[in-house]
DNA sequence: GCACAATTGATACATTATAACATATCCATA
DNA sequence: TATGGATATGTTATAATGTATCAATTGTGC
């Protein structure tokens, strides 16, 4: 991410706090720095290492997951399930405007790469789905492979 | 599952094992059997708890990863990224057969159903997938809700 | 029996995550 | 100003999940 969108996107989520009604803190700002400006997901314990490097300062694991947890919450994070690791993105991103999202996550590089999915897609893309009866309350999808570009390496 | 199902899909199992040149031990029957007589997803250690109860001898956790990481590498077991367990199913159902499957998770009882999914509709339904270039390993996909029974009871 | 591979046991450790309680900070307002 | 409530963080302990390593056992073919 450029350093632009960086600004855009951490301006737009100290907005997006307060809407909230919460706050943007220091750490809660390093967090979701650190995690924009990476190309792979973190753990909560790579982030609390990420910290310490980055800013002098420190944070205890503890509160990584209570941040992460926050961010979660006002949808500026996700969690990867396949992984145990987090990803943000830009507030530009068709992520962050809540559509179901579909992560390809590289075996390789780890870079994730993220596409949007219509709900009406998801119905349609799994068929009987509508039979089953069942209340989806899921908003992404995760896809393990081989990027291009290591495909491209590998070959 | 009934009781002549379990049968024949354990029997099955002992086939698909030495079709791979491996056995079918009495754990690893033990735990297939535990997985097919649930009907809710479990986790190493609850499987290593189950299998003290049931069996009046014991199995450690380690020997239980071990054994599930054999059961999945055959495809009689898959693992619930979303929540750590591990469920299987008879090897008379699509998941057994390899195809691509969705498994919808009900956040309330736990259960859950299986969905089968063409690898072709994965490729044409998430829109520009194929633009991304990228070779997906995953035969699973993991939908989190409410399911038709228990959002009746909730009403 | 012996060699060999597959399987399991046992111990230690690594990683991921939550519980519980204390402290700090900020802001509205009495 | 102080005080009360909500939000946020610190601290410690512990739970839950998973892997590494090496030894022991079991079974099978020769």
């Amino acid at each position: 991410m450029n350093k632009q969108r960086l600004t855009s996107t951490l301006n737009k989520a100290k907005q997006v706090c307060l809407e909230h009604g919460r706050k943007f803190t220091i750490q809660r700002k390093q967090i979701l720095q650190i995690l924009l400006t990476t190309d792979v997901p973190l753990s909560a314990y790579e982030l609390a290492s990420c910290y310490k490097l980055r800013t002098s300062s420190s944070v205890s694991v503890m509160s990584v997951y209570r941040i992460l947890s926050f961010l979660e919450s006002v949808n500026l994070v996700r969690r990867l399930n396949s992984a145990n690791k987090y990803i943000a993105y830009g507030t530009d991103s068709e992520v962050f405007k809540r559509e179901t999202s579909l992560f390809l996550i590289c075996r390789h590089c780890q870079k994730v790469e993220t596409l949007a999915v219509s709900h009406s897609d998801v119905a349609k893309l799994f068929p009987h789905f509508d039979d089953a009866g069942f209340t989806s309350q899921t908003k992404q999808f995760e896809m393990l492979g081989v990027c291009n570009e290591c495909q491209a390496k590998l070959a």
